[in-house]
DNA sequence: CAAAAATGACTAGTTTATTAGTCATTAAAG
DNA sequence: CTTTAATGACTAATAAACTAGTCATTTTTG
């Protein structure tokens, strides 16, 4: 029996809309399953699933379909993602390298 | 040997920013990786993957940790993502079930 | 400085995804 | 209506991810 994992409804919800999207652009670039799935070097099969919103698919696969289908997560005009990367790092940067937990009780009660 | 997959540009470059803006938000909630890895119910190997941005890992799991940091992909607020997903839906029905490909040649030069 | 803990990196074993293929159904086109 | 082909759904075999565990390193705290 398959060992399942649970997802939230958020996570849900942005797996089917992801997939969804997917698949209007593919149909509006009037490309089949077959097609999409050998532009992105993959079976038909797994772009099915990926349409289907399944939580289970490579996300380094699923990027690619979407982005060929012009499907973008992070805008990519807007600024670019390079300039994003390093925005984030800068943030990064300004905090501790690693996060210590304090292993005593709090003591936060009374 | 493993078969290496090819991604592109912007694929690798979105995941490294969604790798990084996880740690981000880690860092920001003081959350080890093993504090994250345990609330996303992924091991802490796998956490280490995602945060790196490697395309290998599964969408579901990536996109439960980056929900857990406050991580958006689709902002949430905006309009609801049920909203987003039947506005899809809309235009997907407005297209043809099934996209035909002319087989015979189509004869456009000259 | 000393102690404690987080992180980076790796390994072997298990679980799971991915693939190629097939078949039935049904939409699109002639 | 007939033909052609796309889609949905499944299977067995292969490839790869995920896990738990370990170890060395390095940061943080006292």
């Amino acid at each position: 029996m398959a060992k399942s994992r649970t997802y939230s409804k958020y996570t849900q919800a942005a797996l089917t809309l992801l997939g969804e999207q997917i698949k209007l652009g593919r149909k509006q670039r009037k490309w089949t399953e077959q097609n999409l799935a050998n532009r992105a070097g993959i079976s038909r099969a797994t772009l099915q699933k990926i349409e289907n919103g399944e939580p289970s698919t490579a996300i380094g696969i699923v990027f690619e379909a979407a982005a060929l289908v012009g499907v973008n997560l992070f805008e990519p005009d807007k600024h670019s993602l390079t300039k994003h990367i390093e925005q984030t790092r800068d943030k990064l940067a300004l905090l501790p390298q690693r996060i210590q937990i304090k292993t005593k009780a709090v003591d936060d009660e009374f």
